[in-house]
DNA sequence: AGAGTACTTTCCAACTAGGAAAGTACTCCG
DNA sequence: CGGAGTACTTTCCTAGTTGGAAAGTACTCT
């Protein structure tokens, strides 16, 4: 079980859903993760960069024939954060009252 | 099964915090309330304003002796909404469990 | 009267987020 | 070769949010 740590950068909805993706599959592509969180070019670089400079994703460029390819997956920091900021949302939703949250998903 | 929609209004830290503290209970006082997600007067009594604008929490004006103590909680529609929150979570969370996690160790 | 309680409102400074557009760098085509 | 295009990155700028400080309101207590 996680130690629970509620993360701001984290938590915000684009970058958690990022985060998200990321944690579902190993290296993703830039354009697959542009159009999943429905960002512009421009916003998903940054948010990429922010995540990068936080030590959260690791940004890979390499090319697919001649031409560049950027794709990013998240770290073990990535993902330990993420985990915890799960158990973080999890802890606060089970003092309020519980009821809703099925604890099935851990490995 | 609440059917899952992602609310900002509730996703902000401090919100998710006090809404979650008022789903946990019924009528919650201001100072308490206050002191459990650590707010200035100032800052509760503003996202409380924007909470009940919301229509998610109530907020009572009652004596205590002579003296005013305002108190909230959530209504119905808040409670709905921070369940579907709730929900909307759940699913992102679900999404990025369901693989397996895979390597760990790269460079 | 002056102090204090219990907020609410106003003012303000600090961020943050995202789009547009320009910039970089290199390729592909006629 | 030059122009168009791909694949981002950076810069510029606007808009929106947050929260504390301080002032305001209203009433009570000594």
């Amino acid at each position: 079980m996680t130690t629970p740590r509620f993360d701001e950068l984290i938590h915000a909805p684009t970058r958690l859903s990022l985060v998200a993706f990321l944690a579902a599959t190993t290296w993703a592509d830039f354009t697959v993760l542009r159009d999943s969180v429905g960002l512009s070019d421009s916003a998903l670089s940054k948010q990429l960069t922010t995540l990068a400079d936080a030590g959260y994703v690791e940004i890979r460029k390499a090319f697919v024939g001649k031409r560049p390819r950027t794709s990013a997956r998240l770290t073990a920091d990535g993902r330990t954060a993420f985990d915890r900021h799960v158990s973080a949302l999890q802890e606060i939703v089970a003092r309020a009252g519980g009821s809703v949250i099925p604890t099935e998903s851990q490995a």
